[in-house]
Parts: C-alpha cells; sequence; structure tokens
RNA sequence: CGGGAUGUAGCGCAGUUUGGCUAGCGCGCUUGCCUUGGGAGCAAGAGGCCGGGGGUUCAAAUCCCUCCAUCCCGACCA
C-alpha cells in the first residue's frame, strides 16, 4: 500500500507551481494607475502588476503571482544551502523574552524588537532574527566535536518594527528571511563554513539572474568580526559602495567599511607659531575657509559626540565626513549622537562652530589618521568668533585615539591596491557574518573536544531577505511599462496572448500553441479575456513576462506565431509546431 | 522621535477657504450594441457610515475638539 502511494502521480504532482493558467481565472488585479502611497518603482509596480497588497504600514498580502516568485526565488536559495550542506528547519517566530534576556537582546535591540505579552503577563517578541532560538536549540542538542560542523536554516517571516518603514517591500516590518546558522569548532571551520556561504549566496544571486557584488561591511548590532554584503546594483539603492576600476583588485565595500588609503607622508613644512585670529560669524568649515583663505583640507574640524559613556571631540580634515559606524566602532560604544548646542557650549565654552582641540579639557579626543599628516592647521579657539591658526599636532594638542573615522568617497585611491576607487548604488539583499563565541557564550552552546575539553561552538548568520530580493529585482529590472523578469524567477515563462478571442480561428491556434508551451514545461499563460488586443499588451508588459506568444490575424495566415523578448522587444516569427523548442531556446538566452 | 501633508466609490482626484438642493468627475466594474495589433466608441446601470468618535448649528464632507490611519521630510558635519 505504501509503496503504492509512492510510486502514484503524488510523487510526480508535488510540484510547487502549476504551470499553466488562463487569466481569466488568475487572481491578478493589475491598477491602470499608480496608487498614492506608493513611491519607489518596485512598489509601484508590484501594486499596478496584481502582485501585492498592503495590509498595514509595512505588511503585506503576496497574491499569486508574486507567491509565484517568492517560491522560485527560495527555491534556487534551497538548492544552494543543500548543495553546501545545508538542513532547512522552521522555528518559531513567537519566542519568549527570557531566551532575549539571557544574550541581552532584549534590552539592547530597541524599539525595533516586536514585542507582546501572553494571557499571563508574559513577556514575548516576534523573531527578528533567531540566532537566540538556534542558539538555545544546538547548545541542548549537540555536546559533541562529532556532531560538528553544522548548517542549519530556515525561511520564514521575519519581524522589525522599523522606525519608519517605506519603499514597499524594501522595507517592511513583516518581510520573509532565510537564515542560515553555522556551527563550528573553531575559527578554521567558520572559515570554511563562511566559504561555502559565500560561494552560495554567489550562486543564488547570478542563478536569480541579477547583477550584484558581494562588498565588505561593518557587522552592525549582530555583531561579529567578518561580514560582507551581497549588494544587487541599482540606481535606487540606499546603500553606496565603492570598489576599484581595477578588476583584478576585486576591492569592494560598503561605504560605512571602506577603508581609507594610508596617509600620504607629511608635508615638509617649518612649524609656525602659534596664533589666534578672529573669525567672526564664520562657523561653518566653507565659511573659516573663506574668511581666512585657507583649503578646507587645513582645517581641522572638531565635533563633539555623545555616547552612553561620555562626551567626545572627534577630528576630522574640513573637507571630510565623520562615518559614524566606523567612529562607534572606534568608541566602542552603542550609541552615538552630535552633542547639543548646550554641551558644546558647556565643554568648549564657545557657540557651536569654533570648537577645537587646543587647551579642550574634561572630553577624550578622537581624531582621524589624517589629522596627525597636518601642519599648521586651522581649528576653533574654543572662543566665539574666533580661531587658531598654525595649529600643529602633538605640539599643541594631543589626542587619546587615532583612528580611521572617515568616509571615504569616489576618486580617492584604493587601501588596496591604490587605483582609484568607483561608487555605485545598491540594495543590500543577503549579508554573510562571522559570528564568533559571541552568541554560544552568553547562551553557554559548548561541545567536548577529543582530550574531553569544553569549548564554545563557533557561529555564523547567513541572511537573505526573500521579499526584499523580489522588489531588488524589479528595481534593477523595469522600464516605462513595467516588470522586466528575469527568467528564473519570473512568474511564468511566458503569455499567449490571441488578439481576437471571437476568431474561432485565432484562438484555435492559441490554444494549440499554449498547450504545446505547457506540454514541453514551459510555465504558460494565456490570455483567454475578451479584451482588445491592447488591454492585454499593455498587462503583459506590466506583469513582465519574458516573452509574450501572439496570435493574430497575421498568425493564423502564415501559420506563424509572433514571439515578442519582453526585454528588448525583439520579435520573431515561429511556426506552431515549433514554438516550443523556439520558446526553450529564447528563454535560454535571457 | 521631531516636522509636514493627506484621508470623499476598487484606483486616481474635485468639492472643504465662504456650512445650504439628491455628494461629483475620470478610470475600473455590470448589461447591451459595436470594435478587435498597444489601456477604443455609444447607451443604460451598480457602487459612498465623505477615516472613527464627540461637539457647534435649523442644517456639517465643509466649522471646533479628539482619536486613528497612511504618506513624505528630518534626526543636527561645528
Amino acid at each position: 500500500m505504501s509503496l503504492n502511494i509512492l510510486n502514484s502521480d503524488s510523487l510526480k504532482e508535488n510540484t510547487v507551481w502549476r504551470s499553466f493558467m488562463r487569466t481569466t481565472e488568475l487572481f491578478a488585479p493589475t491598477l491602470r494607475e499608480v496608487p498614492a502611497e506608493a513611491e519607489v518603482v518596485s512598489h509601484q509596480l508590484l501594486l499596478r502588476a496584481g502582485f501585492i497588497r498592503r495590509e498595514a504600514a509595512g505588511v503585506y498580502t503576496y497574491l499569486p503571482l508574486a507567491l509565484r516568485v517568492l517560491k522560485k526565488i527560495n527555491q534556487i536559495i534551497r538548492e544552494e544551502m543543500d548543495r553546501q550542506g545545508g538542513q532547512e528547519l522552521q522555528m518559531p517566530i513567537i519566542q519568549s523574552a527570557e531566551l532575549w534576556q539571557e544574550s541581552g537582546r532584549w534590552d539592547v535591540y530597541g524599539p525595533e524588537l516586536f514585542r507582546l505579552k501572553d494571557r499571563h503577563d508574559r513577556d514575548f517578541a516576534l523573531g527578528p532574527t533567531h540566532e537566540e532560538i538556534i542558539t538555545a536549540l544546538v547548545r541542548g542538542e549537540v555536546s559533541s566535536y562529532k556532531q560538528l560542523p553544522l548548517l542549519l536554516y530556515q525561511i520564514q517571516n521575519k519581524y522589525r518594527d522599523e522606525r519608519r518603514p517605506r519603499f514597499g517591500l524594501l522595507r517592511g516590518r513583516e518581510f520573509i528571511m532565510k537564515d542560515l546558522y553555522s556551527f563550528d569548532r573553531d575559527e578554521h571551520g567558520l572559515q570554511v563554513s563562511y566559504q561555502k556561504m559565500h560561494d552560495a549566496y554567489t550562486q543564488v544571486f547570478r542563478r536569480c539572474g541579477l547583477r550584484f557584488r558581494p562588498v565588505e561591511a561593518d557587522s552592525g548590532a549582530i555583531g561579529g568580526s567578518d561580514t560582507h554584503e551581497f549588494m544587487v546594483l541599482a540606481d535606487s539603492g540606499e546603500a553606496t559602495i565603492l570598489f576599484c576600476e581595477k578588476e583584478a583588485c576585486g576591492y569592494a565595500a560598503n561605504v560605512e567599511k571602506a577603508a581609507q588609503p594610508n596617509v600620504t607622508a607629511k608635508p615638509c613644512e617649518d612649524l609656525k607659531q602659534l596664533a589666534e585670529v578672529p573669525t567672526p560669524g564664520a562657523h561653518t568649515v566653507e565659511e573659516v575657509a573663506d574668511f581666512l583663505h585657507v583649503p578646507p583640507q587645513k582645517i581641522i574640524k572638531t565635533l563633539l559626540y555623545e555616547t552612553e559613556k561620555e562626551v567626545v571631540a572627534v577630528l576630522v580634515r574640513g573637507d571630510r565626513d565623520v562615518n559614524e559606524i566606523k567612529l562607534s566602532n572606534a568608541l566602542h560604544c552603542l550609541h552615538l549622537k552630535l552633542a547639543g548646542a548646550a554641551t558644546v557650549q558647556n565643554i568648549t565654552g564657545a557657540r557651536v562652530g569654533f570648537a577645537g582641540p587646543v587647551n579642550l579639557k574634561s572630553v577624550r579626543i578622537i581624531a582621524d589618521l589624517e589629522i596627525s599628516a597636518l601642519t599648521n592647521a586651522v581649528t576653533g579657539a574654543n572662543k566665539d568668533d574666533a580661531h587658531l591658526i598654525n595649529v600643529n599636532p602633538v605640539r599643541d594638542f594631543n589626542v587619546d585615539i587615532v583612528s580611521d573615522i572617515r568616509m571615504v568617497q569616489a576618486g580617492e585611491p584604493c587601501p588596496r591596491c591604490g587605483s582609484t576607487l568607483k561608487e555605485a548604488k545598491g540594495i543590500e539583499v543577503g549579508q554573510i557574518f562571522k559570528l564568533g563565541d559571541k552568541y554560544s557564550k552568553v547562551l553557554g552552546a559548548t561541545y567536548l573536544d577529543e582530550s574531553g575539553l569544553k569549548k564554545a561552538i563557533i557561529m555564523g548568520c547567513y541572511g537573505i531577505g526573500v521579499t526584499r530580493t523580489m522588489a531588488a529585482a524589479i528595481e534593477q529590472n523595469h522600464d516605462q511599462d513595467g516588470i522586466i523578469w528575469p527568467v528564473a524567477i519570473a512568474p511564468f515563462h511566458a503569455v499567449v496572448v490571441p488578439v481576437s478571442v471571437k476568431d474561432e480561428k485565432q484562438t484555435a491556434m492559441a490554444e494549440e500553441t499554449y498547450d504545446r508551451l505547457v506540454k514541453a514545461g514551459i510555465e504558460t499563460v494565456i490570455d483567454d479575456r475578451p479584451e482588445r488586443a491592447g488591454v492585454k499588451f499593455k498587462d503583459a508588459d506590466l506583469i513582465g513576462y519574458p516573452l509574450r506568444i501572439t496570435v493574430g490575424a497575421k498568425a493564423v495566415a502564415n501559420e506563424q506565431v509572433e514571439v515578442r523578448v519582453r526585454k528588448t522587444g525583439e520579435v520573431v516569427m515561429i511556426p506552431v509546431n515549433k514554438v516550443e523548442s523556439s520558446v526553450i531556446k529564447l528563454l535560454g538566452q535571457l
């Protein structure tokens, strides 16, 4: 009996999606006009093409077409995770506060954590990520080095109460994410797992048909050492990435992370006499530079920052911007913000705009690497309407910390090879982290090695935003008429459009074409609505089927259907009896 | 969190300033005719707690109070 079940069609029918559809049955309500709530193009097109509907701010229903895309992305992810030895599981979305308190993140995570109480008034959170749960699971089940390494992953809804949900699926509060966690005995094992995931991610995004780039990144709140982000390249992207113009070099980093090049040698200039000069009203770098006729590079910009521990003075060259991420890393602080006017007055004794490191008491001073290379520089005098000239580090002031704390810009030398850095915009769709023992230590996930020694498991975590990837694909691949899906993640491969459904010959020919394509395994939609051709064409372009097969009067007369490529607009005439092979060939070329 | 804006039919909007007939327009939807290669045309229809609650008034989409929702901008570069 049981064998019979296995041999039956149940196996063959166990495909994730059906490969055929009639638009008269398809639930894909398209809109002619752009809903007012949508700002970015992926959001607009997802709404217009009938892929999603909004339920609440940052919370969406995925309609059938969207779900097909998501399933395809998921499937590619599964195959690549499994290929690297990953095992899929599912974990709770509702997570008890205890675990989060144990890891310390109940307090650290802040308002982004969706919190709720049960009827007994116990605290819970909706999982924004699953480090706690998975580590707790593993600590209970893994006790020996023989059980390692372990790669476990899940694809589920995650929740973050964003301070400002926006851009449709690009920054939602409920979203689908794949997270894989690696568990290894040591750093070497972690390196192996990390590389596996780096390879897997490269494969995933390549297979999705996206132009992307892995970049070095900052590890942020999740913590850990090494980390790369996978960026889908799109001009509308929020993230700025810098990459070396030399392909062979390969350096690429998020601006948040991009290291500055080695400091140029100190210019040989005689140290001049420190002096105070009046600079009435000149409180920005630009104003001071104009007023004193010095280039901004000769000005030391002094910013006061407040952290949860202290107030610090931050020095960068006048033409540079502070990189707050680098800064908070250098200061080992959690929160960072520019000090208010009152604090500035209090500490420097002057209004905002006249702070300087000379004789600045009571706060630590942190300077960017470039500062030590300056001679005879200009700074604020800690006195209203006055600046100091001929200021020299060491001679006139000392700093407590020297570190790379500034933003790097396109055009600067590559920190690795010295060629020029270029800039691009990207959408972060994946990130891989080396966590080390950060979570295993606090949560007590350990194992015994061969010598019976108890050791912390070394972890890594690796996420892919599935719903964000779908939106990013649209940001990268669209035109005025609508979406242009890469074949691998398109909801369907082709749409057959009979120009007039009242023409029996056209209908018959379209049905034959549809039938042939479906039987050949091509996911095909037939637009059998009694609409005019223009309406169907518009919808086809909007939804973004990679291929459109038009069956009109010409087709009937010539026994040839017209295959149009969505991406290029290219049109080829194909005899009906060869339509499958031609379509397969065309899809393969896309 | 701060600031701004908006909320009227499925979608896009007018009407609100200066309260007053039965709340309008375009698209979409239904029915019929017609049309059929890029969102056609004609005709007849359906569809509204004017975001919720409370007030003022003879009378409220419109004025007042309050709550809610959505969107945008900002979060300080000395």
